[in-house]
This record gives structure tokens, C-alpha cells and sequence, in this order.
DNA sequence: GTTTCCGTTCAGTCAAGACTGAATAAACTT
DNA sequence: AAGTTTATTCAGTCTTGACTGAACGGAAAC
């Protein structure tokens, strides 16, 4: 089963994938496919082709356009003489999302550190609460890192990522 | 509100802060309260001073114990002569933890490369896509630095850890 | 063999939250 | 002003999954 599959096939199976990823990081499913619908159809979405693309009600497309939106990874546009809102990504939605991720792992690494800070001198548990505040420092640098990686202006003509070629298949 | 706070305060604190950092991360908040009471109780943590500790039924043990114990976070010990079984943090949870979520994220990137790859070499949406599969593989290379920086066995003597010292305000 | 002690499994309850339809609001058209 | 078109809000439904109590199974103690 494979050789050919037509463009819609593709781009309608992309969009469940992006439903599913973004609900195991946490977004409602249907934000992910609106974010999926996103990547694949570009510039100019407008507000219905997203409720009829995806099957569901407006409702469901305000809220989790909503969602996205305060994520900061999607733009609301609107075209001149059109009532409709259109959207699109934000211009780099990735390092938007690690900028959270990293909000978040500071805010936990900080609280640990602050019931380590408490603990009387003594406290046989301060080598293990260590170990888990160090789990969240290196998670912290690993996201720093990650975030310079990504927004490297890429000084190469095309808009191309500079991990794009890496070997998929080089795994530890 | 301050000064001085009793043991007991702050390690039912501290338990219940993994149990929300637990949940989270994706897990039950049962199960991050068990973490919690492992790390701060250390070794030898037996099976009924989980459920009366943590003040919930033995079955939500029995299956919080079964979750963390398929992670690769907790092993079950058990004591000549005695009947219970005891529990206690598996040799390195942290760098466990983050295998895990390093499969998941291969695993994503792989299907965003597996659309790439069937597109027609004119779509439009190839740059897209691209951009969010570099994503996923800045995160990739990001979580095995930090998996280098954990597991470094850490000539120094102690226990350790090389991040413990980090400064804990040099956010970007 | 019977009893006791433990852990697991399973059916059922309960709460959280995703999603919908209907009502509301706002802006434009006529 | 009345009527369209479009987005948001809200009450209600439905699904998911965490958690519990009770039944079960196995192993040691008696």
C-alpha cells in the first residue's frame, strides 16, 4: 500500500498528526489541527475555511484560535474590504513555544530550590532534592541552547532551517 | 509568614509540588506524589507507607507504583523476612525521564520527515514543514546535550552534580 | 488446611475539560 | 433603522481518565 497518495490525502493526514502531537504537549486536539492546517495551507486562512476545513464549530475554532493566539504562535490578519479574520503562523512560533517550555522548567527548578533552601542543615534528603533541581538546571541550559539554535538568524539566502539536513537517524 | 518551618511542612509541601509538576509533565498526580515522597524519604519506602502517607487507597499505589515503575523512575526492593515490598528511586530517573522523552520527540520528527518526504517536490508548504521538523530536531540535539551533561559520571568525589551550583537567575 | 497479610485487578464513581448549539455582541451593508 | 455577516461567550453534553472499594490471588504464618 503506498507508491502514489494524492496531495489532499497527505495534507488531511499531516493535520491529524499535528492533532495528535499537540495533545500530547498539552493543547487541545483541535488546536493542533488548526496549527497543522496552518503549516500546511500558509498565509491567509480565513476563520470559515478553518471551521469547514476541520468539520468542527466555530465555536471550537474561536477558542482554540484564542489559545494559540495568547501561545503567540498564530496572527490574526485581516484583508481590506473583507469582514472575515484570516490567520496565520506567528513569525517564529517554535522558539515562541520553547520560550514557554522554559518559563515553565524555571518556575519548577525554582520552587525545588526554595525547599532546598529550607531544609535544616542536616536533612538526609538534600542530596536527592539536589539531584532533581540539577535535572531541571540541565533541562533549562539544554532549552537555551535549543532556543540559540533556532533563532540564528540564518544568514543563507533561502528562509532554510540549519537543521534541516541533519541525519534523522543519528540517535545518541 | 516565614522564619522557621517544621520538617513536616515542608517535606508535605515539597510532595505535594512534584505531584503537580508531575501532572504537568503527562502523569498522574497520584504518581508524582509517590516520586515526591521517594525522593525526600529516601530508600526503603514501603507499600502501606505510601497509601497511609499520601492518604489514598492502596489500589491508586498499586497502579501509581506500576506507571513509575514501567518509566524506568522507582524500583521495588524487597526486605528478608518481611512480606511488604519496599520502593526507592531507580539508579538515575532523570536521565530516564529524559530517554523517554527523547523517543517521543524521534518519534514525531520521524512522521513530519515521512509527510516531507511524500510531498511533491513543488508544494508550497515544503518550507513550512521543513520549519517545523527542524524544530523537533533542534529539541532532539538540545535533550541529548542535556542527557551528556546528567550522566557524566562526576569525578568529584560526592554525589554531585556538576548543574548544582548554576546560577539560578541567568535566564537567557 | 486454614488464616492472615499483601498486592493487583476490575467495575463503578467522580471530576475535568473538550466540544457544541444557541444567544449575544459588534461591525458593516442596504 | 433594519438586516447581514462574523466572532465570542455561555450553558449544557459527552468523553476521558484518575481514583476508590471490593473481590481476587498468591504466599507466608499458624
Amino acid at each position: 500500500m503506498s507508491a502514489e497518495q494524492s496531495l489532499d490525502v497527505i495534507r488531511s493526514e499531516f493535520i491529524e498528526k499535528t492533532g495528535l502531537i499537540s495533545q500530547a504537549e498539552g493543547l487541545p486536539r483541535i488546536a493542533g489541527r488548526v496549527f497543522g492546517m496552518l503549516i500546511f495551507d500558509g498565509d491567509m486562512v480565513s476563520f470559515s475555511d478553518l471551521a469547514t476545513g476541520l468539520q468542527v464549530s466555530r465555536a471550537s475554532i474561536s477558542t482554540s484560535i484564542r489559545i494559540l493566539e495568547e501561545r503567540g504562535l498564530v496572527k490574526r490578519m485581516t484583508k481590506p474590504g473583507e469582514r472575515q479574520d484570516y490567520f496565520q503562523l506567528a513569525p517564529n512560533p517554535y522558539a515562541t513555544m520553547l520560550t514557554g517550555i522554559q518559563k515553565r522548567t524555571l518556575a519548577t527548578r525554582s520552587e525545588i530550590a526554595d525547599t532546598i533552601s529550607k531544609l535544616p542543615a542536616n536533612a538526609s534528603a538534600a542530596d536527592r532534592l539536589a539531584a532533581y533541581a540539577d535535572f531541571y538546571a540541565s533541562l533549562d541550559s539544554a532549552i537555551k541552547l535549543a532556543l540559540d539554535e533556532l533563532d540564528a538568524p540564518t544568514t543563507s539566502k533561502s528562509g532554510q532551517h540549519p537543521a534541516a539536513s541533519k541525519d534523522l537517524s543519528d540517535d545518541r
